[in-house]
DNA sequence: GTCTATAACGTGATAGAC
DNA sequence: GTCTATCACGTTATAGAC
């Protein structure tokens, strides 16, 4: 089963590095990390990832496609607004219970000018992606009437999005539970029977 | 005047950190680029800061001043809550201004499992007090009736120092004028004559 | 597919001359 | 206060055996 094997193994470097990068950023982990943590070489890593952007474009890119995913199966489930903000609080809150990760969007941005152009434009394209989601979710909950917000909805958009990045990251500065009290307080100020 | 150019210099190199804290974090910065860019050598900046730990504990500190500085300096120009807000938002519409910096906090609260203790101590002391003078402005505001917003002053100033957080961090990831559309945002949801 | 071995470089840090 | 010189280490990456 070789070729299973290969496919453990580079599913095991990409999991590895996409917590690291979550938790110290695409700058601060190295192959050295991967190698030690799954018992294998430096070598080995570089079988499958020639080199470390090829590894954190690869990771950045499986990350959109999950997400994609996951918003597609959320549609298909007929979930309404109200029932998509949760479950994205919910898939947002594993970051956070998963040993105060930030998120990857967040992560990618403060490293931005040290990070290889290819993974710059793949992280460009995951920030899209996301906030592209939250414009049309918010949107469609407004003209249904189960959201209430001024202007317009890529501008709420971008507040709840950067309310959720920003209160994550403020979690691992201060004590008290930021994010809960961030997604509870973004309920008060926009969804109409909170 | 050998005191005054020691002075200069370790300012220089003080100033020179934090503009690469905020540009690339803490992990990614080196004595090397202090050194190259200031034309002196390795060894010169470790005589004015033993460790690198040192440095950034210096600039943190330092950053935190100066936020107190002008925050003390602003209650006694007599200024309005809205003013202050203004104030804060003009304060922090630099970073981006200055080549897309983020801001102190963010910063060092992404890169935090990489930091030694006595930064990561500095750092909770920042954000801290950061928050706190949010809280004390929203408080302030929403008792004179120019402020409107619902739950506790406490959550609602996690929220709009998240959102200035996050939407800085986001642009640069998206072309288009995020902290700007937030602070507009802000506004319209909170203030009650926009 | 994984290994050993090694190259080439950058890092934080220190000793000691000036 | 700044310099030269150097150390010990970690980094990404590659060549070639198995």
């Amino acid at each position: 089963m070789a070729e299973t094997a290969t496919k453990d193994t580079r599913t095991a470097i990409m999991d590895l590095a996409e917590d690291l990068i979550l938790d110290r950023g695409y700058c601060a982990f190295s192959y050295g990390d991967i190698s030690s943590d799954l018992g294998i070489r430096n070598a080995a890593v570089h079988y499958h990832f020639p080199g470390k952007c090829d590894l954190g474009v690869a990771v950045v890119r499986r990350s959109r496609e999950r997400f994609l995913d996951w918003a597609h199966r959320l549609e298909e489930s007929g979930a309404g607004p109200v029932e998509r903000l949760d479950a994205f609080f919910r898939r947002y809150l594993r970051h956070l219970e998963r040993g105060r990760r930030v998120c990857l969007g967040g992560s990618l941005e403060t490293d931005y000018a040290t990070l290889p152009e290819p993974l710059q434009a793949e992280a460009r394209l995951f920030v899209s992606t996301v906030f592209g989601w939250w414009e049309a979710l918010l949107e469609d909950g407004r003209s249904k009437g189960v959201f209430a917000f001024p202007g317009e909805a890529r501008a709420q958009a971008i507040v709840v999005m950067s309310t959720l990045q920003g209160a994550l990251q403020t979690s691992r500065a201060m004590e008290m539970q930021c994010l809960t009290a961030a997604m509870e307080q973004i309920r008060r100020l926009m969804v109409v029977r909170p």
